[in-house]
This record gives structure tokens, C-alpha cells and sequence, in this order.
DNA sequence: AGCACGCCGACT
DNA sequence: GTCGGCGTGCTC
């Protein structure tokens, strides 16, 4: 239950449409200043406060403001204004709201949103609000310490003690000598008693740096109002330029054109003959991308297209394409009419830097009427971007996951391409939504269509498409569901052959490089064909798996049927395997279970040394490395790709970012160098993992004239997914994926909540992961609850930046997770914990390690 | 998060 | 005896 709600009868439909005025405290009548209810951004205290609201301040309920808590500053939203307070409350303790940072943010669709986001992933409201809304907007007041140069005698600080003096050198260590005091606690032992000294002395002061608002930015505009005026040649000039320009400009660009200073303009303005004012600038920095035109669509597409636009009502779309078939165009010309009808679109994608192809697209087809949002923009540009979208003109907003919360209010068409991307997931901070599932609700809420475009439908989407007598019933699901497959690729390009090599018989025919011989020999070919190859390499640095090099075969959990992980970590000397579902732990064997082979193995390696080899074997090969350590900085990922794409490099060595918008016509081979590391993950979702990654990069191959091959190198080769995988045929292997889940009961036929804890303490998140584990089996029983509990296990990397981590796993029917949580009260368990042990709940996970 | 109040060990 | 550590608890 959420801790409060909207009353149905406040009229929020009045601030949806509101022009935005940031600051407009105009006051409609006299004195009908009351109090407000405030959502309060203060973590452990997420509940709603009263403030009293001044007389000069105007609020309604979706205000995000600024109110006074403790000793700062906090953001927060108006929830409800009364007229009266509350019995309990006394008038003296109620402080005033200090201002109105932006107005208009909630519709009341839009809150429900929220709501229902903050109900089903068992998360504070305000969590939810805080991913909504554009950083910043919350912004809290911080207490600084700031170095007074002049009122420490020089030499003076050798008497002090060494906290004190800490300080002081740290302080003077930057160039303002300012540092939140946070900072200085986190660094300095003993840094209150430290500061206390230092400010008796009067050496520094403590002050309290207010919240750091996102505002609009203004610039001054010259507005042309009377040409009559009596002027001077250089002012008539600048004048005429005006006038020329349509009598209003920028200021700056004003100056420009002209070649003169502002206070010839500030003259012209004295004389009446134009007005400067401060007008709000909406930082835009989408470059000029030249404009297209919507290209001619194979029959499928034009079908697809079609259909889309004859949906009426709330529907999900699975638009189904193998790699290459044009999903984008269909897109493109899905969105066309919504926009003529005067609506928006909102178009997610899995990560804005990898589909710099993509976003150009949309760019030359819509020109200004995309907006691009994404977190690389900066904190301003967000805001500017997201008041952009509260405006009711028809948009193309594409994104990344967050974007699912752009405030559009005429929301027409939702695409997610590559829906069955993980990182449309949130795991790190709460909550923890899948965009999908969030986009499912908006469109219901819109009552509008949703796309999933994918050449590898996630299991749980492929199901609901595609439900099969012989499945246990799903929950009902808030969409209609529609199919549309593109089976080719345009322009009748074949898709590429795959041939899998098995690496076993590499071995015993002497060959001990990570190449196999036709791997070698392809990449051989590549300069004097002038063409070029993509090496796939999944790479696991950390995490590995055990196999044997003689058979092949894996060490798996006997209880859950996922691999066994390998460990080994300093303190235990002797290294073990465990599973990371149940717990079950066993020592490293000597030898192959299966064949008795010594050549046990555990595998890990990465991109860095696919590149190393590839160096040695093939010197004169040109390599470009394509993983998240080459492609840190910001742009870089268009760089890499562009200079790939202009034939800088032969080989493009690279990571599961492969799998995303690289469409290089010249690449005709790709190697999946071991594809068994995809294999083996220690994840129930491995198997389906590794057949959409394998089938995206092998996508990269032969989109041009000339025809692609893959080579899928393994050990296992009778694997079925590098069976399915070969044959290209998806539709079987999905419906084995699925019969195995069911009898395994994994989603989409259960569902699960993963207990995500950690701690600094080894044992303190031990102990209260066994504690918490307890007591929720207690209540299972006590209730009788149809769910299944696992764990407490360590997580597969047990300590994350000096954190500890351990899990549990609840399990249980599809579609009863919201239930269970309420009956188990999850989203209290938060304070059942230690302060210093920190619980996530995440449902709904797609990565258990 | 920040800050206050409040209860146990090493100093004058 | 006090000063000062930081362990809970509250912030309209």
C-alpha cells in the first residue's frame, strides 16, 4: 500500500497542460495561504511533512519544492494543501516552504505511474521520483568548510593537533580551500574535533552551501519595438541588421553580425527603439545531421508499418526481425503519423553511446523535432530537455531506460529496439525496474501501442506472444498482443552462414592457440580480400567456470542446474565451486567427473588477449579494441565505430557492445572466438543470454554486397544453443528454452525476488542475511505461502568495493510476486536490517550474481 | 544525509 | 571527576 494518496477530487488536471513558469508566484487571491503535505527527499525519512505556505507563494499539488528539514534544504514534492492542520501537529513546529523550484511536473496519470512503479518493485515513492525526475531538481543543501587565509598566523599551524592540521593542509591543497564537510570526514581521523579547533581559532568557517538548482538558462534577446526612433548611422545599422533578422535576436548574435559592443545596443535601447530582456535559452546540442527521406520498405516492413498504424487501443507489438531486416525504417514510418496527429513518440534504446547509427536517423528523418535523453547529458541539458518534453508539441524523444519517465503528454507510439536487452534493467540503486515492464504499464495508461523490436525476442516477451497449449497459463497481461516478423534481410541479402568449430578436435590435432585453424585461416584472408572481421569475446575476468578440455564437460550445481562458479580468494587457500543459487559449495576436483581427464580448466579470458594473440599470429593485421576499456571517455564509442567503418583497422576485437548498432557493410567475417564462456554462466538466463548474443554479433556479418560468414568456436558443439544458434532458427529454440524453465520452474513460469545484501562487516551481512532468511521462513510456513526460499547464499563476487554481499531468492507462481510482497511486508525489511548492512530488494532480477 | 541527545573508556 | 568516543533517533 502506498503511504498515501492522491484524493481523486483535487483538480491535478489543471497543472498538467500549465504553461511552465519557473518562478511565477503570482498570487491569484489575497490570502489563501494553508499548509502543504511534502515528499520529503531525505533518505530514511520518506514520508510526507507539513509546511506552512507563505503568503507570496502560490502551490498546488505536483510542485516540486524546496523546504527546509533539519538543518538544510531539501527537495520535495507538493503532495496535497489543506486548509487546516492536522490535530496532532502543532502550529509552532510547522516551518514555511522556502520556494517553488518547478511547477507542473505530475499529471495525474503520470503519478499513478510512479505509484504503481514505487508498488510492484517495493520501493520508497520517492526512489521512484528521483529516477523520474531530471537530477538536480532535489537538490539538498550541503554544510561546507571554507579556509579563512588571512586569519592564520603564519607557521602558526605546528601547534596544532593532527586532526586539525589534517584539515588545513587538505584545505590548502585546493585551489579555493573549500571542501564539504562530508569530505573532510570521510578523509580525516578524528575530523570533528579537528574542525572544532580550527574554527574556535577562527581559522576556517563553516557554512551552509544552498541546494544547487537546475534552472533554465537565460540570455539577454534584443527585441526590435519602434524602427521610428531617431538614430545614429551605427545604430540605424545595427538596427537594419535586426530588422532583417526578424526584429529579435539573441543578444550575443546581435553583436556579432554587427561587429560592434553592447553598449551601442544598450543605446539603441535608452532611444526606445528596442527592448532587452533576459529570455530562457533550451540547450540543445544536436548537430546538423542532413535530412532523409523515408526509404522504400520490402514487403514485410511495409506490412509491419501497416498494421502499426491501424492499431487502435493499448497493444504490444512484437516486432520480430532477424538481424538486418530494417527494424529502424519501420520505426521511422510507425512514428510519421503519430506525429501528424499531433502526438508523441517515445523511443528506447538499450544505450544512447553504442547507437550513434540510430539516433542519426531519427535526427535527419525528424530533425528538431527529436530530443535526445539520456544521463551523458549534462544536468542542465536534462532539464531543458525534460521541460521540452512536458510541452504538449508533437516529439520523438528517444533515450535510454530512464526515458520511460519523459513527461510526455501526448504520448501516441512507445518503441523498445533490442527489447530483449538486459540493460533496459535497473539492478544497481532502487529501484530496480525493467523499462519493459514499465513501458507496458504507460502504454496501457496511454492507451497506446508498444513495439518490441528484436531479432531475439526475450523468452519472457516470446511467451506472451506466443502462448502454447501445452504452457501453464500466464498472468493476464495489460496489452494486446500482436506479431509482426521480418524474415529478411533488405535488399535480399542471405544472412550468413554459421559454421561451428569444435575446439576438442583443434586440440588433439596439435592446435593450442585460441585461434582455430579456419579461424586462422579466414582472418588470413581479410587484407588481401579488403575486408574486415569482427572477434567476439565474452569477457569474464572475475567470474569463470570449470570445464574439462578432454570432453567438454561442465561442473554443474547437482540442485539447480546452473554452473558451478569458481573461486579463489586469497583467504581460502584451496579453491572451490560453488553455487550461487542455493549455496551448495564443493571442492575443485583433481580430474574430469565425467572422463577422469586431468585438464580441468577454468576459463577466463578476455578481449585483451583475443588482441594479443591475434598481434602475434597476425602482425600485419590491423587491430581495433571495442570493450568498456577503450571506450571510457565520452564519444569515444562513435569514434571507434567511425574509424572502423572507414577501414582504419581489419579486426575489430570487442565485447557483448558488438551486439549493438554496428552496421558496417565491409565486414564479412566474424569470429566467436569461445563461445562456451557465454555458456556457462552461472545464470538460469545463460542459455538464453548466449543465443541472443551469439546471434547479434553473428548479425555483423555480410550487410553489404559481399556475403558474411561466421565461425562460432566451442567445445561443446552440441550444445543446443550453438545448435540453434547454427540453424538460425529461433522459434524451436525458444520453445525449448521454455519447456526447460517450466520444468525448472524459472520465469516466466515463476517469479522471483532477489534480497540483495551487503555490508562493510563480513559477518554482520551473514548473520543478518540468516536472520532476515528465518524469519521470512517462518512466516512462509506460519502463512502457508505458496513461495519457495533459497539462500542465504554469498553472492558470486563476494566483495564489491570492500562490500560483502549475500542473497536470497524468493520464489514464487507467476504474477503472485506483488502479493507475497505484501504479505511478507518486504518493503519494511529495509529496517529490520543493521544500519550498516544495506538491503535491495529486486524483482523481477535479471542478474543474480 | 546531518545533527542532537545519550551512554561507556582514557585523561586532568 | 570530565571529556569525548560514536551508537540510536528525529527532522514538519
Amino acid at each position: 500500500m502506498p503511504q498515501f494518496v492522491l484524493q481523486p477530487d483535487l483538480d491535478l488536471g489543471a497543472i498538467a497542460p500549465r504553461p511552465m513558469c519557473a518562478e511565477g508566484n503570482l498570487s491569484y487571491s489575497a490570502s489563501r495561504a494553508g499548509w502543504v503535505e511534502v515528499l520529503v527527499d531525505c533518505p530514511g525519512a520518506q514520508g510526507v511533512y507539513t509546511y506552512r505556505i507563505p503568503e507570496e507563494i502560490t502551490i498546488q499539488p505536483g510542485d516540486i519544492l524546496s523546504v527546509p528539514f533539519g538543518g538544510q534544504q531539501v527537495g520535495g514534492v507538493a503532495i496535497q494543501v489543506t486548509a487546516a492542520l492536522t490535530e496532532a501537529l502543532d502550529a509552532a513546529v510547522v516551518r514555511d516552504v522556502e520556494d517553488v523550484v518547478c511547477r507542473g511536473f505530475f499529471s495525474p496519470t503520470y503519478w499513478a505511474l510512479l505509484h504503481q512503479v514505487a508498488d510492484y518493485y517495493c520501493t520508497p515513492l520517492m526512489q521512484v521520483v528521483r529516477v523520474a525526475l531530471p537530477p538536480g531538481l532535489l537538490g539538498r543543501s550541503q554544510r561546507r568548510i571554507r579556509l579563512r587565509p588571512d586569519a592564520i598566523p603564519p607557521g602558526a599551524e605546528e601547534f596544532l593537533q593532527t586532526a586539525a592540521r589534517q584539515i588545513l593542509e587538505r584545505l590548502r591543497g585546493q585551489k579555493q580551500g573549500d571542501y564539504t564537510w562530508n569530505y573532510l570526514q570521510r578523509n580525516v581521523r578524528g575530523a570533528k574535533r579537528g574542525l572544532q579547533d580550527l574554527l574556535q581559532r577562527g581559522w576556517v568557517e563553516s557554512y551552509l552551501e544552498p541546494p544547487s538548482r537546475v534552472r533554465p538558462k537565460q540570455q539577454l534577446a534584443v527585441t526590435l519595438v519602434d524602427s521610428a526612433a531617431a538614430l545614429s548611422p551605427r545604430q540605424q545599422e545595427v538596427v537594419d541588421v535586426l530588422r532583417r533578422h526578424g526584429g529579435d535576436l539573441w543578444l550575443q548574435d546581435l553583436l556579432q553580425l554587427c561587429c560592434t559592443s553592447s553598449s551601442v545596443v544598450r543605446a539603441i535601447a535608452a532611444k526606445g527603439a528596442v527592448i532587452l530582456h533576459h529570455r530562457e535559452v533550451l540547450r540543445a546540442d544536436l548537430a546538423p545531421v542532413p535530412p532523409d527521406i523515408p526509404k522504400s520498405l520490402t514487403v514485410a516492413q511495409a506490412e509491419a508499418v501497416q498494421a502499426i498504424a491501424a492499431l487502435e487501443g493499448p497493444h504490444q507489438v512484437l516486432l520480430h526481425g532477424v538481424t538486418g531486416s530494417g527494424k529502424t525504417e519501420v520505426y521511422l514510418q510507425a512514428i510519421a503519423p503519430i506525429l501528424q496527429q499531433g502526438k508523441s513518440a517515445l523511443v528506447l534504446v538499450p544505450e544512447i553511446g553504442l547507437t550513434p547509427q540510430l539516433t542519426d536517423r531519427f535526427l535527419a528523418r525528424f530533425g528538431g523535432r527529436v530530443r535526445v535523453y539520456h544521463s551523458a547529458l549534462s544536468d542542465g541539458e536534462r532539464y531543458d530537455t525534460w521541460r521540452q518534453m512536458l510541452q504538449a508539441t508533437p516529439q520523438v524523444v528517444i533515450g535510454t531506460r530512464s526515458a520511460i519517465f519523459a513527461p510526455l503528454p501526448q504520448l501516441g507510439l512507445i518503441v523498445l529496439d533490442e527489447e530483449h536487452d538486459s540493460s533496459f534493467k535497473q539492478d544497481q540503486p532502487a529501484p530496480c525496474y525493467h523499462a519493459r515492464t514499465v513501458a507496458q504499464w504507460r502504454a496501457a495508461q496511454a492507451q497506446c501501442p508498444l513495439i518490441l523490436g528484436t531479432a531475439t525476442p526475450a523468452l519472457d516477451t516470446w511467451i506472451t506472444h506466443h502462448p502454447a497449449a501445452n504452457l501453464p497459463p500466464l498472468p493476464p497481461q495489460p496489452l494486446r498482443p500482436l506479431n509482426l516478423t521480418l524474415p529478411d534481410r533488405i535488399h535480399a541479402r542471405p544472412l550468413p552462414p554459421i559454421r561451428v568449430i569444435d575446439m576438442r578436435q583443434e586440440l588433439q590435432a596439435g592446435n593450442r592457440s585460441i585461434f582455430s585453424r579456419s579461424l586462422q585461416q579466414a582472418l588470413g584472408q581479410l587484407r588481401q580480400k579488403r575486408q574486415q572481421g569482427i572477434l567476439f569475446m565474452h569477457r569474464r575476468g572475475h567470474s569463470t567456470f570449470v570445464s574439462c578440455r578432454s570432453c567438454g564437460y561442465v561442473m554443474e550445481c547437482p540442485h539447480c542446474d546452473v554452473s558451478l562458479t569458481y573461486h579463489h580468494t586469497q583467504a581460502e587457500t584451496v579453491p572451490y565451486l560453488r553455487c550461487h543459487y542455493c549455496g551448495y559449495g564443493r571442492s575443485h576436483p583433481d580430474q574430469c567427473p565425467d572422463c577422469g581427464s586431468p585438464y580441468l580448466k577454468h576459463f577466463g579470458s578476455g578481449t585483451q588477449r583475443v588482441a594479443q594473440e591475434l598481434l602475434r599470429q597476425f602482425p600485419d593485421l590491423r587491430i581495433l579494441r571495442y570493450d568498456s576499456d577503450t571506450t571510457r571517455t565520452k564519444g569515444s564509442h562513435r569514434a571507434l565505430l567511425s574509424r572502423f567503418a572507414q577501414g582504419e583497422a581489419d579486426v575489430l576485437v570487442g565485447t557483448q557492445m558488438l551486439t549493438k548498432g554496428i552496421d558496417v557493410p565491409q565486414v564479412t567475417l566474424v569470429g566467436i572466438v569461445a563461445a562456451d564462456g557465454l555458456l556457462h554462466l552461472a545464470d538460469y538466463r545463460a542459455g538464453e543470454r548466449a543465443f541472443q548474443i551469439m546471434t547479434q554479433v553473428a548479425g555483423r556479418a555480410g550487410r553489404g554486397a559481399e556475403p558474411g560468414q561466421v565461425l562460432v568456436q566451442t567445445y561443446s558443439p552440441q550444445h543446443p544453443v550453438i545448435e540453434a544458434v547454427q540453424s538460425q532458427k529461433d522459434a524451436g529454440f525458444l520453445a525449448t528454452e521454455l519447456a526447460q524453465r517450466q520444468a525448472l520452474r524459472y520465469p516466466p513460469f515463476s517469479q522471483i525476488v532477489l534480497l540483495r545484501l551487503s555490508s562493510p562487516d563480513a559477518a554482520e551481512v551473514r548473520q543478518t542475511a540468516e536472520a532476515l532468511a528465518a524469519s521470512l521462513q517462518t512466516r512462509i510456513q506460519a502463512d502457508q505461502l505458496d513461495c519457495e526460499l533459497l539462500g542465504p547464499a554469498p553472492a558470486a563476487i563476494l566483495r564489491v568495493a570492500r562490500r560483502y554481499r549475500w542473497h536470497l531468492l524468493l520464489k514464487c507462481p507467476a504474477g503472485s510476486a506483488q502479493s507475497l510482497a505484501a504479505r511478507l511486508e518486504l518493503a519494511q525489511l529495509r529496517s529490520r536490517c543493521p544500519a550498516v548492512v544495506s538491503l535491495t530488494l529486486d524483482v523481477d532480477p535479471l542478474n543474480l550474481l
